[in-house]
RNA sequence: AGAGAGAUGGCAGAGUGGUCGAUUGCGUCGGUCUUGAAAACCGAAGACUGUAACAGGUCCGGGGGUUCGAAUCCCUCUCUCUCUGCCA
């Protein structure tokens, strides 16, 4: 959520921001802020003031009543009727214009940073750099769904029986490659300064508004009814919650976790042509970056996580590019986010395999995660990033490292798996 | 799931209708002392809102009520603890 006195104090620097983005009807909606905030701020005023007479009068009577003095006291009790009534009134007036205020906030998205290029779809995000080489398969190769049917490593089919279509069924060294491609990456992790966490894979409705979810993404995420809790659609929610409400010591900062958990996700409506095997899943595993900085260290810390995140693939051998978005394909949280795509040779197509981001105080703001620097309380940074998506990293593994003896296992990854190949 | 107890500042823990934003202890920070540290002593310190700055307002788990006045009384929700039951 944007902050209020930065969208008052630097109206122009706003809509400038949100017609980046193309977000519609920006003109009216912050018109429509500015003056919600205005009637907000006077009836505070108005609200402050009758509050004051009315502490004024009870302090009176009081004193009043000590002195035994009862008929004064009374005549005073009868003064303050007006003023409660009053009191009461703009009570209700100032939270209508709160309520119809916050309502109006959640529906308006981050502010893209300066680097932020201009575009509409993901056709005009740009291309930061590629990395490796494309192998060239043999005609006869084969996509990763074919690949794992053959060398009987995950089961589609199997996976509907027991839960439904996108939630696959891993199997044999299918199954120990997902354990052995976790392990890997927690460690790297661990490696360059980050902390494991093990949060809870539910979420309470609180948490799924501190970072944005709810209730913008409403529809994206499974519901427990019966407990009132989301499913997480990524290990960002409860990790970057376990900050909600916190104002961290400044010698806490900055901080660095890394959780692995399954991540669930409805995609309602999104099922088509480019979704078969592994593409796009209900269920899958992912590690997770998060980190609180300060804010002006915290683009620093992007460029970080996403060396990071590239050297993750550089390691597992796989081609590689990383895009910024353009303003019209951003998150609606993020203020800058880059993805990294893997080469899917059989595929033929790059996928996305991890996306991060920095939201700047976006999420902050919303989930009251501040820290006093140099005398002065302000929010925080949050950044998260994916490192990495399982799915369609294996799927990327299979299908460029298929020979006609079976699969071969990146080396950084074969003392993790155990074996070498996939036969 | 049943019965009972409880929820107060970073933590512990007072406060049961009126100068209580809240005693005290620990912890934290600053100072004195010391070569330095510890100890001791002195002092400082909540958050939000609001103002040009003061002032003012709000906050004792959440919400509602009683009262001129609520941390304190009433209702309700949530959560925690203890005992019993069940269970990885």
């Amino acid at each position: 959520m944007l902050q209020l006195t930065f969208i008052r104090e630097n109206k122009d620097l706003t809509l400038a921001g949100l017609r980046k983005r193309h977000f519609t009807n920006a003109d009216a909606i912050i018109e429509q802020v500015l003056s919600l905030d205005q009637k907000r701020r006077d009836t505070q005023r108005d609200l402050d003031d009758t509050l004051a007479r009315s502490n004024a009068k009870a302090k009176e009577i009081g004193a009043l009543m000590k002195t035994g003095d009862k008929a004064a006291a009374d005549a005073a009790k009868a003064e303050t009727a007006e003023l409660k009534v009053r009191s009461k009134d703009l009570e209700e007036v100032l939270r209508t214009a709160e309520q119809q205020l916050q309502e109006v906030l959640v529906t308006i998205p981050n502010i893209p940073h300066s680097s932020v290029p201009e575009g509409r779809t993901p056709d005009d995000n740009e291309v930061v750099l590629e990395h490796g080489n494309k192998p060239d398969l043999p005609a006869d190769a084969q996509p990763h769904w074919e690949l794992v049917r053959k060398y009987d490593i995950i089961d589609f089919e199997l996976g509907v029986k027991i839960a439904g279509a996108g939630f696959p069924v891993y199997k044999g060294k299918g199954a120990r490659i997902q354990r052995a491609l976790i392990n890997f990456f927690l460690d790297e992790a661990l490696k360059a300064g980050y902390v494991e966490v093990q949060p809870p894979i539910v979420v309470n409705e609180d948490s799924g508004f501190g970072t944005g979810q709810l209730p913008d993404k409403e529809g994206q995420m499974y519901y427990v009814t019966e407990d009132k809790l989301y499913l997480i659609p990524t290990a960002e929610v409860p990790i970057t919650n376990l900050y909600r409400d916190v104002i961290l010591p400044e010698s806490q900062l900055p901080v660095r976790n890394v959780g692995y958990t399954p991540c669930f996700r409805r995609e309602a409506g999104s099922w088509g042509a480019h979704v078969r095997g592994l593409n796009r899943l209900h269920q899958f595993d992912k590690v997770e970056i998060v980190r609180i900085e300060r804010p002006d260290q915290s683009y620093a810390a992007l460029e970080e996580m996403s060396l990071h995140v590239q050297s993750l693939l550089q390691k597992l051998e796989l081609p590689y590019r990383v895009l910024r978005l353009c303003g019209g394909d951003m998150g609606f949280t993020s203020a800058l986010t880059y993805d990294m795509e893997v080469w899917s040779a059989a595929q033929q197509r790059w996928l996305e395999v991890s996306s991060v981001s920095n939201f700047e105080t976006y999420q902050a703001n919303r989930l009251k995660l501040r820290s006093k620097l140099d005398g002065k309380m302000q929010l925080m940074h949050t950044l998260n990033g994916s490192a990495l998506a399982l799915p369609r990293i294996l799927a990327s593994i299979l299908e460029n490292n298929q020979t006609p003896d079976g699969i071969r296992i990146p080396q950084a990854l074969v003392p993790y798996c155990g074996f070498d190949v996939i036969d």
